[in-house]
RNA sequence: GCGGGGAUAGUCAAGUGGUCAAAGACGCAAGAUUCAGGCUCUUGUCUCGCAGGAGUGCAGGGGUUCGACUCCCCUUCCCCGCACCA
């Protein structure tokens, strides 16, 4: 059966479509629009199944769409703003062997690599070969109105400086000073994804408090500072770089590499001189709060770069600090070593000030011996760190040594306490990263405080209430589970920082070091594809589309004459434009993966309840779960993502849609499996070869009309899972049920083909036009014999005429029936393999309809109630038998009157010799025979007698 | 840790108080067709059963109910996000 050439049949139609300009969306007044959008593509790597999976929903829909009426709006563009982009070029440029190796792999031929020092030539490249698969994948994108962000395509550049112009004449846009993890070697702040070690990890912020110490302070640092009543002495690393230095005025001593980190979080430093730790073992500072002298000791779990690398020592609360004292008073060569007695720790004394439920008065003592930690560079000590301050934090209470904190829960003190200590001038604070972050350029990165950074201020009050009330007011989230976590992104969501100073993008206008960043110039831009036909139809210059000529078009804020005087472009072209934006816009359905919920989904409400007049803001949005293949999770890192371009050339656009729109559908995550995808090829194989090749009377008989009734059912589930996007229901109710129904068509029917069969084959095909839109296209040539479209074809409605419930109802009990003989059939014929002689059907007696259709009427005691009726008194016994039965299980219910259930039979009988290849099947009332098997009918269920030979 | 979503047969999945031993798909097995294979078709696919039955079962544990995959509580595991990055 392979005279269906997937391959070349898609190929024929894509070219078709392409001549006929089917998908290019011009203005049309007379019909409705509908907007949809896939988010503009990443040019650093070939489009991949994630990719097919989200767009394969929007291609659907907007077929869909089509199929419905509407004048559908679907437009493509690219992105390349960020850094990996001219990441590659750099390291291409440097000749890196890694990267160079990955992009050999991923099959850029070595012709290209020259090339591939250009960011402009990569994001070429891969724009070139996203849009053949995309075409190749049957997308009905209108290509005349791509873009590309970036100042690659100044047009574009163009409409986000007005972007930006505007959101920050709105005050949307503003300064601001926010501490970011830091690489000072590359200069910038280190992204999750650019990371070696420290993934997820985040800005911290640690007090410093003053320890005054000769002519200035020791500072240590501590999240913690409520501790400061239990300190008890200073802890030093001997071996550790430290240095006096001057900050903001006063004399400091830190560890060395604290400077860079001071000088990064605005404070004035500068360096005296520098020395090792061990010059300040020994000696002594004073312990503000508590205002006694206390000594600084060495110990060797102290880390330089870490915080102010000086550790006040808590030794009744902190692990570390006990085990560092313990060690001290264990082992007096620590001491002696650096020319101390041995005694020296001896005298200190572990002062208790946190009192905790189910914790001992010195808890970093009770722990440390509990788990049996012995030195302080067990790294179980971290472990029970935590678990302390876990306690302390949630239960614990300040004791009576804490002056006027006494009594106050730890989780309550740290506020007023911070506050304290900063009036008094003794405490300070300083970022860290909560843990190690290391660069991917290996450089152990720090918190920097960046200034004057410009900010989108998501944080607003009135903003986020503006987008809540349309969230909820107007918007259609699919699945409707996601919508919460579009309300919860909203709370969520502060101030962000819309620009950097590195990588591709456009320049913030009034403020050029800084570029707008990807998720900033990434949230309007489906308007500038409403008027990107134009611009790129007569090359517009971005001298031609100044902020009057925006400001007209898509705020109404200039007049027609200023954007024409300021662009200098024919009136009639700007009005030609304000006119394609006035009739495609709102962006009526956005599509992408989940993950975006909690950033760009989210801004690109935002922003468009901020730029636009009302009347312009989205309406749907669908956030599809992530895709597997073949069960694997699919990730860069483990070089297992399969490009969309390979499934297509493997198993064609057809099959390819068809497997990812069947592998999952909601908000769970989805697995694509290429078994599916190569049952489908033969399906459509099938059905294209039944359609074609297949003969089909025009006698139509009542199985006819059962199918079309059936019909009905599908066509509107099939309906109702695409408009929910729903995709792989769809093919169930709109495919594999149909098929399944064709089956039973035939098992009833012998091998005659009526009408409704082929009715039924081909609104199989109607409803599956979306999704398998080059296969539907052949058969409407090839069967149909169409001169137009199939994708240009009505959606099937159902027609409630057609729909006959009885039929159907009959044909679920013949069906039944097939079922408990072959049950019975079964359970004999594995002891004795013998032929069927003979079948007996016992249709139920009447009484038994009529307690069925008194029960419908729920009576208080059905016993009762039927027991009134004479006819079914006569029944006695078994009646009230009948009666409990249906009690104990009240699902069961059966419509069809004694005389439907005897006809349906009968027109079943030869079915049921056919199937069973019995001599004999025969059909009567219950009520008629004595055999045993007769008094066990009942509605729905008939009694069954089986003869052998 | 916090917020959200999940966990159903070999796999994917439907099912949100009662014909549920659980739709559908895939896989697998047997039979038909075929010289053979493939395709296709039919049947089967938790266990037991000499008549349509019974048992076990929907992550684990407990509860509500005449009745629970479905409702409530606890536990375990998986996925997404927790930002300045595509």
């Amino acid at each position: 059966m392979n005279e269906y050439d997937a391959f070349a049949v898609e190929a024929k139609w894509q070219k078709r479509w392409a001549k006929a300009k089917i998908y290019e969306a011009n203005v049309d007044q007379s019909r409705k629009k509908f907007l949809v959008s896939f988010p503009i593509v990443y040019l650093n790597g070939k489009i991949h199944v994630g990719h097919g999976y989200t767009s394969m929903k929007v291609d659907v829909y907007a077929r869909y769409k089509r199929m419905q009426g509407y004048n559908v709006f679907f437009a493509q563009g690219w992105h390349a703003t960020g850094q990996p982009i001219q990441g590659v070029a750099e390291r291409v440029k440097k000749g890196d062997p890694v990267q160079i190796r990955i992009l050999k792999q991923s099959g850029v031929p070595e012709s290209e690599m020259k090339k591939f020092t250009d960011p402009l030539h990569i994001s070429n490249y891969y724009k070139i070969l996203a849009k053949k698969t995309f075409t190749k994948f049957g997308m009905s994108i209108d290509w005349r109105r791509e873009f590309v962000t970036t100042t690659l395509c100044p047009p574009f550049s163009r409409f986000i400086e007005w972007q930006y112009e505007t959101l920050r004449k709105l005050g949307y846009v503003k300064k601001g000073t926010h501490p970011v993890v830091w690489c000072s070697h590359c200069q910038s702040p280190t992204g999750d994804h650019d990371r070696l070690k420290g993934e997820g990890v985040s800005p911290v912020e640690f007090i410093l408090l003053k320890f005054p110490f000769e002519d200035g302070y020791l500072v240590p640092a501590t999240l913690r500072p409520e501790t400061i009543f239990g300190v008890t002495n200073m802890w030093i690393n001997p071996d550790g770089d430290y240095v006096e230095a001057e900050v903001d005025g006063e004399k400091w001593f830190v560890s060395e590499p604290t400077v860079l980190k001071l000088e990064d979080q605005l404070h004035k430093v500068k360096v005296i001189r520098k020395f090792k730790g061990l010059e300040l073992i020994g000696k002594t500072c004073h312990a503000p709060i508590r205002e006694v002298d206390i000594k600084i000791l060495p110990a060797t779990f102290v880390e330089v770069d870490h915080t102010t690398g000086v550790v006040m020592s808590v030794p009744s609360h902190a692990p570390f600090d006990y085990v560092a004292l313990r060690d001290l008073w264990t082992k007096p060569e620590m001491l002696t070593k650096y020319g101390l007695p041995g005694d020296f720790a001896a005298d200190i004394q572990l002062i208790s000030m946190i009192k905790t439920e189910g914790l001992g008065e010195h808890p970093a003592k009770d722990i440390i011996e509990k788990m049996g930690i012995q030195t302080q560079n067990d790294p179980k000590t971290e472990e029970a760190t935590q678990e302390i301050y876990k306690k302390e934090f949630h239960s614990g209470v300040m004791r009576e040594n804490c002056g006027k904190y006494a009594g106050i829960k730890v989780s309550e003190i740290k506020e007023h306490l911070i506050k304290d200590l900063k009036a008094q001038k003794i405490s300070s604070s300083m970022w860290e990263t909560a843990s190690p972050v290391i660069c991917r350029c290996q450089t152990k990165n720090h918190i920097k405080i960046l200034k004057d950074q410009w900010f989108i201020t998501y944080g607003n009050e009135k903003w986020k209430q503006r987008a809540r009330n349309h969230l909820a007011k107007k918007m259609t989230i699919y699945p409707p589970e996601a919508r919460q976590s579009f309300e919860y992104t909203i709370d969520w969501l502060q101030d962000k920082a819309c620009a950097r100073k590195s990588g591709l993008g456009t320049p913030l206008p009034w403020d050029p070091e800084w570029i707008v960043e990807t998720l900033s110039d990434s949230t309007i831009y489906m308007a500038f594809y409403t008027i990107a036909r134009i611009v790129n139809e007569h090359n517009l210059t971005p001298e031609q589309l100044p902020n009057e000529l925006f400001d007209y078009i898509f705020r109404n804020k200039a007049t027609l004459e200023e954007a024409q005087k300021k662009s200098g472009l024919d009136m009639a072209l700007i009005k030609e434009m304000k006119e394609e934006f006035e009739y495609f816009y709102p962006p009526d359905y956005r599509a992408s993966a989940k993950e975006l919920i909690f950033n760009h989904l989210t801004f690109y409400i935002f922003q468009h309840l901020a730029v636009f007049p009302k009347g312009h803001y989205p309406l749907e949005i669908e956030a599809n779960g992530m895709i597997q293949v073949e069960g694997d999770k699919m990730s860069k890192s483990a070089g297992n993502t399969i490009s969309l371009d390979e499934i297509v050339q493997r198993f064609g656009a057809d099959a390819s849609r068809f497997g990812l729109a069947y592998c999952g559908e909601g908000y769970t995550d989805a697995s694509f499996r290429y078994a599916d995808v190569e049952a489908a090829k033969k399906r459509m194989s099938m059905i294209f070869h039944e359609l074609t090749k297949g003969k089909f009377s025009d006698e139509e008989r009542q199985i006819d009309r059962w199918i079309l009734s059936k019909l009905q059912t599908r066509i509107a589930d099939t309906a109702n899972h695409y408009q929910n996007q729903r995709t792989r229901s769809a093919i169930s109710s709109g495919f594999f049920d149909i098929l399944n129904d064709l089956k039973w068509y035939e098992a009833r029917s012998g091998a005659i083909r009526g009408p409704g069969y082929r009715t039924a084959l081909l609104t199989l095909v109607d409803l599956m036009t979306p999704i398998i839109p080059h296969f539907a296209e052949e058969i409407n040539e090839k069967v149909r014999k169409a001169k137009t479209f199939a994708c240009h074809r009505p959606f099937p409605k159902p027609n409630k005429r057609l729909i006959n419930k009885k039929l159907e109802e009959e044909e679920r009990l013949i069906r039944n029936v097939r079922e408990d003989i072959e049950g019975i059939f079964n359970a004999i014929k594995k002891r004795q393999k013998k032929a069927l002689e003979k079948i007996e059907i016992f249709i139920a007696p009447k009484w038994m309809y009529k307690v069925l259709s008194i029960r419908r009427q729920k009576p208080d005691n059905l016993i009762a109630k039927i027991m009134q009726e004479e006819t079914i008194r006569k029944a006695g016994n078994a009646a009230a038998k009948y009666a409990q039965k249906l009690m104990k299980n009240p699902g069961y219910d059966s419509t069809l009157s004694q005389r439907a259930e005897l006809a349906a039979i009968t027109d079943a009988l030869e079915y049921y010799k056919r199937e069973f290849k019995a001599k004999e099947v025969v059909v009567m009332l219950a009520s008629k025979s004595d055999h045993a098997k007769a008094r066990a009918a009942e509605p729905g269920r008939p009694g069954i007698a089986l003869t052998f030979m």
